[in-house]
RNA sequence: GGAGGGGUUCCCGAGUGGCUAAAGGGAACAGACUGUAAAUCUGUCGGCUAUGCCUUCGGAGGUUCGAAUCCUCCCCCCUCCA
């Protein structure tokens, strides 16, 4: 029995900043194994951005170990404090979203996340549920576990407090409303990013001031975008969704350096740490390429999100696009109407949607990126045939097959 | 309530009457080099069949031969004091 619990904490910890405390994880998951009663965890997302990137499934993929331990997940859309917004130093207060709104956005939740969670042993709550109901007095209740010098300890505050920079009450209200959910959902187990490790602490608190017994609290690390430098996050466009096409997932994660590719190993991979140590060694001894290391890891991921069959695809046509110079199997086909015999490859090119204007479409065939089947074109003037069809390529990796109709 | 600072092209940020489609940086895009690596270097980076024309500097007017730059009104953001 030791042995078991030692091993689902093993598997737990990996790749956590901090797990507070073990010996309360420790404590909760002997319970759940005695009784048989599984553990509640829980994590919050944001309601406004139904559109799930790697760094987010650093987090998820946490959440399918608890559940392949047999635990229950409580994936927690922040319907409500959505309106406040996680204080960032911006202050930025967000816009109610509509019912309908937030439901959508669930759905695509949905959508995304089981391609990781069981739908089955996953539960998506809305804390707009109880925390629409909760009264003003229960609210100043709330309020009143707090301190003021309390919320200073966390590091935003405490930096903009210091440098008199403007906090806004609202603020503070974001850390209670997230903690007071765990007291709701009667969580034992929150998880985030570190950047909530305030936030998720607070929980515990206020649990105890509810008589429950505190959450534990883990957190993941941020997982850096493609710069290599920032957290990836769809604003800074850094990132690889999770819905994206195959060939994306694929492209993006060979296109990352190879120092981030270790990091992307370490978090994002199924891999042991011991076998990515030892990747590593194999490949500083120049007995493995690097390449073929990304590679595998490329696969690794374009198949969770897809299938095996559908990364092996992503791969070769990978392959043939950037090793071999050769056109991918698929590419889209556009029709274009045309009444003259031959058409100025410019407004060709905006037709094919390549480009998005003549302009740009001259400068890319001055810079010798256009090819016409196969054949770099540097004459701007260049009037194509309208005749049958050919394939257009502009830089690396637009393609596009032209079929001309006369009209 | 008082005092002050500011809104510039995707972002940051110079520019305070013509030489400004607007410095510089970042992002992005192309080319070279490669492992589509990364890094680096070079070029491009408002629109237009273009040695020119058109539209941009929060909004609307005005002054001027000429305005992002000056004036008037308006909208928005921020900081400090109370």
């Amino acid at each position: 029995m030791q042995t078991v619990i030692a091993k689902q904490v093993e598997l737990i910890e990996r790749g956590a900043v901090n797990v507070i405390s073990r010996v309360d994880l420790v404590k909760k998951l002997e319970k759940a194994a005695e009784t048989g009663r599984p553990l509640r965890i829980k994590a919050g997302f944001d309601p406004t951005a139904p559109d799930l990137h790697l760094g987010h499934t650093v987090l998820i993929q946490k959440m399918k170990n608890f559940q392949d331990l047999g635990h229950e997940i409580y994936f927690l859309i922040g319907d409500f404090t959505g309106m406040i917004g996680d204080p960032t130093g911006k202050s930025e207060t967000r816009k109610p979203l509509t019912v309908e709104q937030v439901e959508e956005n669930a759905e695509s939740y949905k959508e995304q996340i089981f391609k990781i969670l069981d739908p089955e042993k996953t539960k998506v709550v809305f804390n707009s549920t109880w925390l629409n109901k909760l009264a003003s007095k229960d609210f100043i209740m709330l309020a009143s576990q707090l301190t003021v010098a309390r919320m200073l300890e966390r590091e935003d505050f405490k930096v903009r407090f210091a440098n008199e920079r403007p906090i806004s009450i609202h603020e503070f209200l974001y850390p209670l409303i997230q903690g007071y959910d765990s007291v709701a959902l009667q969580a034992d187990v929150e998880l985030g990013g570190t950047d909530q490790l305030f936030n998720l602490l607070m929980g515990r608190d206020l649990q105890r001031a509810w008589g429950q017994e505190p959450q534990v609290v883990i957190t993941m690390p941020l997982l850096e975008g493609l710069d290599g430098v920032n957290k990836m996050s769809k604003s800074l466009g850094n990132y690889i969704g999770i819905t994206e096409k195959a060939d994306n997932i694929y492209g993006k994660i060979m296109s990352v350096s190879d120092n981030l590719m270790y990091r992307y190993f370490e978090l994002l991979s199924d891999l042991a740490a011991e076998q990515i140590d030892e990747l590593q060694v194999e490949m500083q001894a120049g007995r493995v390429h690097p390449k073929a290391v990304k590679q595998q890891l490329a696969r690794e991921l374009t198949g969770r999100f897809y299938d095996a069959v559908t990364a092996q695809k992503a791969e070769e046509n990978f392959a043939k696009i950037f090793s071999q110079h050769d056109n991918p199997e698929e590419m889209p086909e556009v029709v274009v109407a045309v009444a003259e015999e031959g058409i100025w490859l410019p407004r060709l090119l905006l037709e094919a949607k390549l480009v998005s204007g003549t302009g740009e479409a001259r400068r890319l065939i001055q810079q010798h990126a256009v090819s016409l089947n196969g054949d770099k074109v540097s004459d701007i003037e260049h009037l194509v045939l309208t005749q049958g069809q050919i394939i257009l390529k502009v830089g690396k990796r637009r393609f596009c097959k032209v079929i001309f109709r006369s009209r």
